[in-house]
Parts: structure tokens; sequence; C-alpha cells
DNA sequence: ATTGACTCTGACATTAATGTCACGGTCTAT
DNA sequence: ATAGACCGTGACATTAATGTCAGAGTCAAT
């Protein structure tokens, strides 16, 4: 009984109790290790660090990570996600006036980076055409060299 | 008269002669001189050298650099261009069997590329909607209170 | 106390074409 | 011969999130 304090702790979290290590939380969430430490270092989860030094995430962790996920996911920056995230987690995202700008220069981003690759996809396309239909008339034309 | 033979040269190409030095065949062409040099690493072309180390391009480089160009913006590799470009600068690019599979492989992953940013387009306008009606719900909510 | 699992930080790598800089050699007109 | 324009090579930077490794410290169970 000489580790009482440690005792407490664990008694108040039983088991896979809170706070979490990194690894517990990467289990959490499908985030990496390296990507937990990576947000952090981007400003988008401040964990709270033991004596030791080892991050020690609380429950709302979970939720914030998935949520910076899902950001990355529609393709926005860590430096764009940490200009609202701390908004949205507060509120509903309709009411973070930071939201919307982002959003809607990332479409316009998209709508430029489809239309590039549209307008490639139709030249390669064009090509790939010109290439069967010129190998095609060959064909035919040997075809009427040798009739039988 | 004492240097006779670069007379010899200069007066085989009187001016703005052949061969091209690496700045003229930039201006020629619009690629950079750095890019030039990198095509020339990536053993797309191989310029022959004065006897002081200087390229010396002949005239037929300046389709080729176009040709290596005009790839490029298809998005090719210069490691792709590399397997064809030998043969479609001798052939009709038809003949060159190396061309059809990249050709393909590119467009199955330029269609790749394009459904995924669709994706995320469609998923980011969504969100967009969703937070311009939330608004109007809530401008509309406004509005009935005040009805004059 | 020792071992194994976990964590810490910092660093380097990844991709591909291009820009840019530094330092030094070459050519040419004066 | 000297200045100025040109060329040579080599190196570092760019972008952004993630992987991976090394060396060292922490924790828990035996």
């Amino acid at each position: 009984m000489s580790r009482s304090i440690i005792k407490l702790r664990s008694a108040i979290h039983p088991k896979e109790g809170w706070p979490l290590k990194i690894g517990e939380l990467s289990k959490a969430t499908g985030a990496s290790i390296r990507s937990l430490r990576y947000y952090e270092k981007q400003g988008l989860i401040a964990p709270a660090r033991t004596e030791s030094g080892y991050r020690e995430y609380h429950k709302f962790a979970v939720e914030q990570v998935k949520t910076i996920r899902l950001y990355l996911n529609l393709g926005l920056s860590t430096e764009q996600i940490a200009g609202f995230l701390h908004c949205v987690l507060m509120n509903k995202e309709a009411f973070c006036n930071e939201v919307l700008p982002v959003y809607q220069q990332k479409l316009q981003e998209l709508d430029e980076q489809i239309q590039t690759l549209v307008r490639i996809r139709s030249n390669l396309a064009e090509r790939i055409q010109s290439i069967l239909s010129e190998r095609t008339d060959n064909e035919s034309m040997e075809g009427t060299n040798d009739e039988s």
C-alpha cells in the first residue's frame, strides 16, 4: 500500500480508463500515433501531460480526433481546420461563421481541379481513339490484300 | 585570322545558328533551362557537348522538347515518356506499341482521381447546402417573430 | 531488479518537376 | 585584357500528411 496515490488514480478509472494514453486514443480513433502527435503540433488538439511527460487524452478527445479526420477527408488542410475546429466542437457547424468561407473556397478549388483533370482526360481519350482508329484502318487494309 | 576553326563554324551557322545553346533552346521551346537539364538527366534528350562542356542542341531538339512537354501536359511522368519517346520521335504514335498501355493506365488513374474529387465535392456541397438551409430556417423563424 | 510493452523527441524519407542560389568557367565585344 | 552575358555543376527548397527509425525514458508485472 505504499503507492496509494497511484492506486487512487486506478480506482477512479478502473480499466481501459480515462484519461487515454496516445496508443489507446489511436486505436479508438483510427488515427496513427504519428498523426495524433502531428495534429497536436498543428494546434488541433492539446492533451494534458503526466508528470513523466506522457500525453493524457480526455474522453472528448475521441470525438475531437474523429472530427479532425472528417475535415481532412473533405480535403481541408490542418491549418484550415484549425481556423474553425474550436468553434465547431462547441456549436453546430452552421453557427460557426468561419466554416462557410473555407467550404466555398475548397469547393472552388475542387471544381478547378476536376475541370483540369477532365480536360486532360478528354485529350487522352481522344489520342487513344486516334491510335485505335489508325490501327483498325491498317488492319482493314491488310484484310483487303488477302481476301480469301 | 588566327581563329580560323572558330571562324569556320561561324560561317557554317551564320547567325542565331545551329547548334543551339541551352538558353536559345529554352526560348525556342518555352521550357526553362532548369527543365531542359532535368529532361537530360531523366534520359529524354542527349545533347552533344562542345570541347568546353557547353550543350549543343541540333535542330531536331526543338521538336523533341515540344513533344516532351506535350506528354508532360497529359500528366505522364518523365519515366513513362522515356519509355516511348524514342519511338514516337521516329514514327507515328500509333505505331509505337509502348504508347497505348501507358495511355490506358493514365486514363484509369485519371478516372479514379476524378471520381475521388467528385465524391469529395458532393460531400462538401451537401454540407454547404445543409449550413445554408439551417441558416434560412433561423432567419425565417426570426421573421415570424416580427411579422409587420 | 528485470523484462516487455509503451511512450517521448527528433530526424529523415516520401513524390516530381521546377525554382533558385552559389561559385566558377567560357565567350565575345570593346 | 576586361566586362558582361552566358553556361557548367551541385545543392537546397517547395507541399502536406504520414511512415519509420534511433536512442532514451516510463510503467507494470513478475
